[in-house]
RNA sequence: CGGGACGUGGCUCAGCCUGGUAGAGCGCUGCACUGGGGGUGCAGAGGUCGCAAGUUCAAAUCUUGUCGUCCCGACCA
């Protein structure tokens, strides 16, 4: 291609409204255009990109079993109503009316594809000779998002690899899902992109069911935990602290708990700055309303919600889904002032175990603190002195917080640290859910009716395309790894005008396209300087230049993008050396 | 959805506080020079100052509302 007949608006500025480098680069190097907030247009280049992304994940899933299928974005909302999807998504889902004569239709675009390929298989799959089978479309997904940001990292329509797995069997779950596991490996690899694969939220199958794929980046919204000596990396929402249960034995000469006055000081850091005290040796006592039973069962709407105090550290983070475990609650929510104010007698703020009237769960940590400073449930007023397990009962710790660094690893003695990471594919095994409430049923060889055992496998292709920007990058622009750069070599007539370099240029140019190499020439009428500011700006992986000193001695200089010398190659033997390195890459 | 910031030519921004002629750099058009890291000169084009209402003799500037965009937080199968 050359650039003067393509379409590659690059900028020297960067835009204001451009905070993360994969954004600013994106718009920068003319891969992306805004239309309004959460869409983007893929310019030129960078749908070359996409589609190269795309290439390999089609490859990477035919090579696995997958099938490869293409469904409407446009859905009928029933579906999302027989699964209980549309209150679960509420917002998020993109609803939509039309009018066909006088009737109204009630349409949502597609966020996912569970319902419409669960529909289909309960229509097309009756017996177990049907299965296993998996099956993926690589589609554009709308999801309207709270806050879009970041670009093309977050958007409210963006391109999805969404695979579905159908099996008979807990087994034939298990190798769908091994398959799949293995190959975002692969593609992820064959993208340029580092990863680490962490284990997640899993839902109600329980064990090793969902793992997400995490690229890591400073400017990731999701929290990585992994340990440094052995191979435990998981969702910070899931990750296990390592810690164990160690209940303290009463003190029995303990002085009571002095009450102190701490007036408006609802925070732990006003009171840890009021008393010069380490968060640390705070109990956080958090009030949550919660709901036990079935949460598929709607008539849990009778029982009345139980408060029940949460007791962490006070530098440590409540994690809720660790608390709905810990209580086999349903349903959990931090409690609303009322609530507080009648159960404490004391604006919120002031909660403290001690003589607390509701139940409570600790965290381990909390067994661990030797003198504690809590709320009095008293306005403005904390305790200090307060010894867990003596001056409140404490029989039996649970794991409830947010792991930190530091903490040791669940695995082994080592210790785990946080990284930031961009969540660029994940896999999950639904069990029976959506055959469940959409009657995807098979008979198996006793004629025995099951529901159909499924797993569904996304990646964000879009998504993918940005988390290589925002790790494969220098100062002067993108570094794109060769599998999925737009083009492979930006070859450079430096000065157009001269006839000798454009009929050289020219000569390369159809060679190492005549061989297949993706060549991108930049043939405007600009300064040196200038093309290759936006040669680095676009980061193609090889440079090829051709004229000026360089020409004189019968040279062409060929460059990667990584290298900062150039190499000196006889023109004659350019085209040889360019296949050479780029094979070899 | 809570909190904050910002909307002036295609891009980056100044002007606003203290009301009175709309500005700079880059980009764009033409010509000339130049030709190895975003060059130089000359001549041009391009702006309802986001939109609306209000105050005023007069509003980019003050007031109110509204829309848009970005950031932090909450949320995210």
């Amino acid at each position: 291609m050359r650039w003067s007949q393509t379409f590659i608006p690059t900028m020297k500025e960067v835009p204001s409204d451009a905070e993360v480098p994969s954004h600013q680069l994106m718009l920068r190097a003319g891969l992306i255009r805004q239309l309004m907030a959460g869409a983007y247009t893929f310019m030129p280049l960078g749908y070359r990109v996409v589609r190269k992304v795309s290439q390999i994940v089609r490859e990477e899933m035919d090579r696995a079993g997958g099938v490869e299928l293409f469904m409407p974005a446009i859905q009928p909302i029933e579906l999302f109503e027989r699964t209980g999807r549309k209150e679960a998504f509420g917002n998020v889902l993109f609803n939509l009316e039309a009018k066909r004569g006088d009737r109204n239709l009630q349409f949502a675009l597609g966020p996912t594809h569970e319902e419409v390929i669960t529909d289909l298989v309960s229509r097309e799959i009756k017996s177990y000779k049907q299965l296993p089978i998996t099956m993926y479309q690589i589609q554009t997904k709308f999801r309207n998002e709270e806050r879009p940001r970041f670009g093309v990292l977050r958007t409210s329509e963006f391109l999805m690899k969404d695979a579905y797995s159908f099996g008979a069997s807990i087994q034939q779950l298990n190798e769908a899902y091994d398959a799949m596991y293995n190959a975002y490996c692969r593609i992820f690899e064959r993208c340029g992109l580092e990863y680490i694969p962490v284990e997640a939220e899993s839902g109600p199958i329980g064990g090793d069911a969902s793992h997400e794929f995490m690229a890591p980046a400073d400017n990731g919204e999701d929290f990585v935990v992994r340990c440094s000596g052995c191979e435990y990396a998981a969702n910070q929402e899931r990750a296990d602290t390592g810690r164990s249960s160690s209940i303290p034995p009463a003190v029995n000469d303990a002085a009571d708990p002095r009450k102190v006055d701490t007036p408006r000081a609802g925070t732990i850091e006003d009171v840890s700055k009021m008393l010069s005290a380490d968060p640390a040796t705070f109990i956080k006592t958090l009030i949550y309303s919660v709901s036990n039973g079935d949460p598929d069962e709607s008539s849990d709407e009778n029982i009345p919600p139980k408060t029940v105090a949460v007791l962490v550290r006070g530098d440590h983070e409540v994690n809720e889904g660790k608390v709905r475990r810990a209580l086999g609650a349903s349903r959990l929510e931090l409690a609303n002032e009322a609530t507080i104010e009648e159960l404490t007698g004391a604006p919120v703020g002031f909660a403290g175990p001690v003589g607390i009237q509701c139940d409570y769960v600790a965290d381990h940590d909390v067994a661990l603190i030797k003198s504690a400073i809590t709320g009095a449930n008293e306005k403005d007023a904390h305790l200090t002195g307060v010894i867990p397990g003596t001056h409140f009962e404490l029989t039996e710790t649970h794991d409830l917080r947010n792991a930190i660094a530091d903490d040791p690893c669940p695995r082994c003695d080592g210790t785990l640290e946080t990284v930031h990471g961009i969540e660029v594919g994940h896999v999950f095994k639904l069990g029976t859910k959506y055959s469940e409430s959409l009657n995807a049923v098979f008979l198996d060889r006793e004629e025995q009716k099951h529901p159909i055992i499924m797993g569904c496998y996304g990646i964000g292709v879009s998504r993918v395309v940005a988390a290589i920007v925002e790790t494969c990058h220098d100062d002067g622009g993108i570094i794109w790894p060769e599998s999925v750069a737009p083009y492979t070599v930006e070859l450079i007539p430096l000065n157009i005008k001269d006839e000798e370099t454009m009929t050289t240029a020219n000569r390369i140019y159809d060679e190492l396209s005549a061989g297949g190499i993706d060549v991108l020439m930049d043939d405007r009428d600009q300064r040196p300087g200038f093309k290759f500011k936006d040669a680095d700006l676009i980061g193609l992986p090889v440079r090829v230049i051709i004229g000026g000193k360089g020409l004189k001695e019968g040279n062409a200089e060929i460059k990667l993008r990584t290298d900062s010398q150039a190499t000196k190659v006889p023109i004659g033997e350019a085209c040889d050396y360019v296949r050479r390195i780029v094979s070899a890459g």
